[in-house]
DNA sequence: CAGTGGTCTAGACCACATC
DNA sequence: ATGTGGTCTAGACCACTGG
């Protein structure tokens, strides 16, 4: 039984079970949304106690990957019911503290090849071909973010702007329920940086503006990067939040 | 047995026990860096198995509170062991990868009263005594953030410039050890802004460079407020990293 | 070796949602 | 009433640390 160097060589079992389950959500044994077996049944499958199972349910739920909810079940996490709370990968906030769900608008849809950056980003080879969206968020009808969103082309074949206009929802319910891209993390980079007179024009603010510059990188099952996303951010009235726990 | 209006009437068993043993970390009944009793001990005193210790515990290991090492015991965590690995609250990182710990170099010490956005923050009444810090952390030498500190008056009685200088290790070990006060959770407010004359000179660029501001408030046991920190950084070689899980 | 945290089991019972 | 997740127990055994 080979181990990675930096692995431990024996995992224990609650550990095993947790990759076996989620080797079934990524395989959509269980759709988003849906409910995965309950713990007992899941016991009897894997020949464990149901201590056992829970416990690699527990770590599941940790990572966010499934939604346990008492009484009812054990259901694979989703981007497309996020209309309640913010979605979980929105960091930026009003500065008045109110909780307001932006609205998102497409400003077009292009494609192109992985420059050097995106490509070691994504790990794909450059060259390779790349959706490129652009699209605003608002804020009580008023434009506070501009995204460039580079995707990689092989795992989002036929995205149209007209596709995308005709969905509602979120964009990552979007890419979840129309192309089977689960985004299950990301990593981002801020720096400060002025407008240009692209952006300020987007954004409708002078040239020379102070810009929250997000750059993102979201990975899918594996840790495998399946978006870049380049954002700036006018912070007059807003900002990004973040929990240091 | 009363219950407020959004919290659950009954906390099951581990939860209770949990915040007896957060009460005896607060009054420190063990010190940072000291180790806890075992788990066998903690069942036994609590009349409960070990299991339900297992549990409270691994809430307080979950929260940052203790540090748990198999074969030895559990800690109570501390700021005063965060040379080896970056320290948890420090999100800036270099561009080009490598893990450095920054220099912390004291600019001043001053005793004034708390504004009413400290004193709001702080939740202390305009007007009381604040300590105000000014400082910058270097990194190869070079000043990368601005900070300065609003800390309540009646906490940090007895600060003074000399007595940091003469502290070796980082600002939040110095407050756990000298002053008792333990830094637990901290909420950042992130913004771009240009630099005025007075930053701009301390960090070393041209008046009107972007940085990024980070405003943040760091709490104790029971949420209560402790520091005020109002950042500047330079984002020209660094960035503000944050993970999104 | 003894002591610590880590894993696993089997079973009882509770709390919640649904029918 | 039934099925789900949530709590708690008692006990066995494993893995790691340090004298």
């Amino acid at each position: 039984m080979p181990a990675a160097a930096t692995a431990p060589s024996f995992q224990p079992l609650w550990r095993q079970i947790r990759t076996l389950i989620v080797s079934d959500i990524e395989a959509a044994a269980w759709k988003p949304g849906e409910a995965i077996p309950s713990e007992l049944e899941l016991a009897a499958r894997f020949r464990v106690s149901q201590g056992t199972v829970r416990r690699a349910i527990d770590a599941l739920a940790d990572e966010n990957l499934v939604v346990r909810r008492q009484g009812k079940g054990t259901f694979v996490a989703t981007h497309t019911e996020e209309k309640v709370s913010l979605p979980r990968f929105l960091r930026i906030r009003r500065d008045d503290g109110v909780d307001e769900y932006p609205g998102s608008r497409l400003i077009d849809v292009r494609r192109g090849k992985a420059g050097i950056e995106a490509a070691r980003l994504l790990e794909l080879k450059a060259g390779e071909p790349v959706l490129l969206l652009r699209r605003t968020l608002e804020f009580a009808g008023v434009p506070v973010v501009l995204d460039e969103i580079t995707l990689p082309g092989s795992l989002f074949r036929g995205l149209t702007k007209a596709r995308f206009d005709a969905y509602h929802g979120s964009m990552y319910g979007f890419f979840e329920t129309e192309f089977g891209v689960r985004m299950l993390k990301a990593r981002e980079k801020l720096k400060a940086i002025v407008a240009d007179a692209d952006s300020a024009a987007l954004l409708a603010v002078e040239s020379g503006t102070p810009l929250l510059a997000v750059e993102r990188v979201t990975t899918t099952f594996g840790d495998r990067p399946v978006e870049l996303r380049r954002g700036l951010c006018t912070t007059m009235h807003h900002h990004y939040l973040n929990e240091l726990g």
